[in-house]
RNA sequence: GUGAGCGUAGUUCAACCGGUAGAGCGCAAGGUUGUGGACCUUGUUGUUGCGGGUUCAAGUCCCGUCGCUCACCCCA
């Protein structure tokens, strides 16, 4: 066996694979543009202090980081967010708002590989900023789910599920949680979804709340829909922006992809309001795309307040749902003629003709060396053509060329001067 | 960081209780001189991840190591 010199969970992207992915990228692009975000990109290299204003210095564990020949202490990205608020820092007093950029950056992260994630993954990134909530988040909301949808997939498929971070935090406030309990509750109710019932009883025990406080948690978790939610004691700050989330939701037509969800919390502290996370219907797999609105980060990378909301979107998951629902249209090499020569004399006009044609915009292909017509028939199926074309002596002579439909299995002459020019 | 499973031809995998490695796919050649896919014939490749141990004998058992996969942790 030879070494394999290739790096632990780093992607080989074979020609199948890359077609996969780009067939992702081109959905992703495409939803973008119709909603009117600009595309951009940052680089792969940041200082590694960009990534500890976000996430502490627990972050360098997990990130890719290192010192380069100047000394400098920098790390391969690891998501694109703190790149986007250093670079919108910039020029945040320039433009108008709100700005509306999304990006496909290729990302690593140092974790340990398995299924659904990899230390070399895409992310789609979009982002609205410089506006507050209420459209701003469906439509961050919609490109998401139109994202999905450009593929193929359907609200059979996916769900978006959605909460108001200020909606949980006012919920349990003025109950007495002390301050320290507040993180491990989140956790545990983050978690409620994805653990048995008797997991998460477990887990709120050895928090010792009150048993108000019990109860609390208790009918939080028993709150299924937005039904419910109507249902609240109207005082609960968040609750209307979440049914104006839905009822703008309803309007857009996309009612029947979003659900209310208490559990959505998400880990990280600086997401401010409205948090959401897509799922596949089946729930064997971890989250599709997460996002929200995250209004004060900006102001830890510029000082300056600007309110702002997106989601990160993995190729990783996504592309195994699509593979599994058979929604990667199958790779084709599609070559439009292969030109086949009868002896090796007909370089010259092979190379004529290919050119002529590819001029025209066809994909043309012959084989590189001389080989029995036979061989070069047999690998013009092997790409295949849709046509070959059969250089002849005596056509050649005649000004006439063969033409042969490869899947109908016939052949016309054809003159040699309709390829040219 | 913790735990489990797995590492055999280019690839996917096989080899009963330890007895000195096999198949499909692929690839290559051929099946009459200028016509593909299918089919048939033939051929092709291995330090069984690496190192050590037990044994008359190790792909198979034991230890170590590296790698892969999955789960936990975490998930920006």
């Amino acid at each position: 066996m030879k070494v394999d010199l290739s790096v632990r969970g780093m992607r080989d992207y074979f020609p199948e694979i890359y077609h996969r992915l780009s067939h992702i990228f081109r959905a992703w692009r495409e939803t973008a543009l119709t909603y009117g975000f600009e595309e951009f990109d940052g680089p792969v290299i940041e200082t590694l202090e960009l990534y500890k204003i976000k996430s502490g210095e627990e972050i360098v564990n997990q990130l890719y980081n290192f010192t380069d020949k100047g000394g400098r202490e920098l790390a391969l990205r690891p998501e694109l967010t703190p790149t986007v608020a250093r670079m919108i820092s910039k020029i945040q007093n320039q433009v108008s708002k709100p700005i509306k950029w999304f990006s496909i950056p290729r990302c690593m992260r140092y974790e340990k590989p398995q299924k659904g994630r990899l230390r070399e993954f895409f992310q789609f990134n979009v982002d609205i900023i410089g506006e507050g909530e209420g459209i701003a988040d469906v439509e961050v909301m919609s490109v998401a789910i139109d994202s999905l949808r450009n593929l193929g997939l359907t609200e059979r498929d996916f769900v978006v599920r959605i909460n108001n971070r200020n909606f949980v935090s006012e919920y349990f406030n003025g109950l007495g949680f002390d301050k320290h309990k507040t993180g491990p509750l989140y956790k545990i109710i983050d978690n409620a979804r994805k653990v048995s019932r008797e997991v998460t009883s477990a887990a709120l025990d050895e928090l010792e709340l009150s048993s108000g406080q019990r109860d609390a948690v208790r009918d939080y978790l028993s709150l299924n829909n937005s039904e419910d939610l109507k249902k609240l004691d109207s005082a609960i700050e968040g609750k209307e922006s979440l049914l104006n989330v839905f009822s703008l939701m309803e309007a857009a037509g996309l009612k029947n992809y979003c659900e209310f969800d208490p559990t959505i919390v998400r880990g990280l502290d600086y997401y401010t309001g409205i948090v959401f996370e897509l799922y596949d219907r089946s729930e064997k797999m971890r989250a599709i795309c997460g996002g929200g609105r995250y209004n004060d980060l900006l102001r830890e990378f510029s000082g300056v307040d600007v309110p702002a909301c997106g989601f990160g979107m993995g190729d990783v998951v996504l592309g195994e749902i699509l593979s599994a629902k058979g929604l990667i249209p199958a790779y084709k090499k599609c070559v439009d003629y292969f030109i086949v020569r009868v002896t090796d004399n007909e370089i010259d006009i092979m190379l004529k003709i290919a050119q002529s044609l590819r001029k025209r915009g066809m994909k043309v292909e012959f084989t590189y060396r001389w080989m029995p017509v036979k061989k070069q028939m047999a690998k013009a199926s092997r790409v295949q053509a849709k046509k070959a074309l059969i250089l002849g002596v005596d056509e050649i002579a005649g000004g006439m060329v063969v033409e042969k439909d490869l899947a109908a299995g016939k052949e016309v002459k054809i003159p040699l001067n309709s390829l040219l020019e």
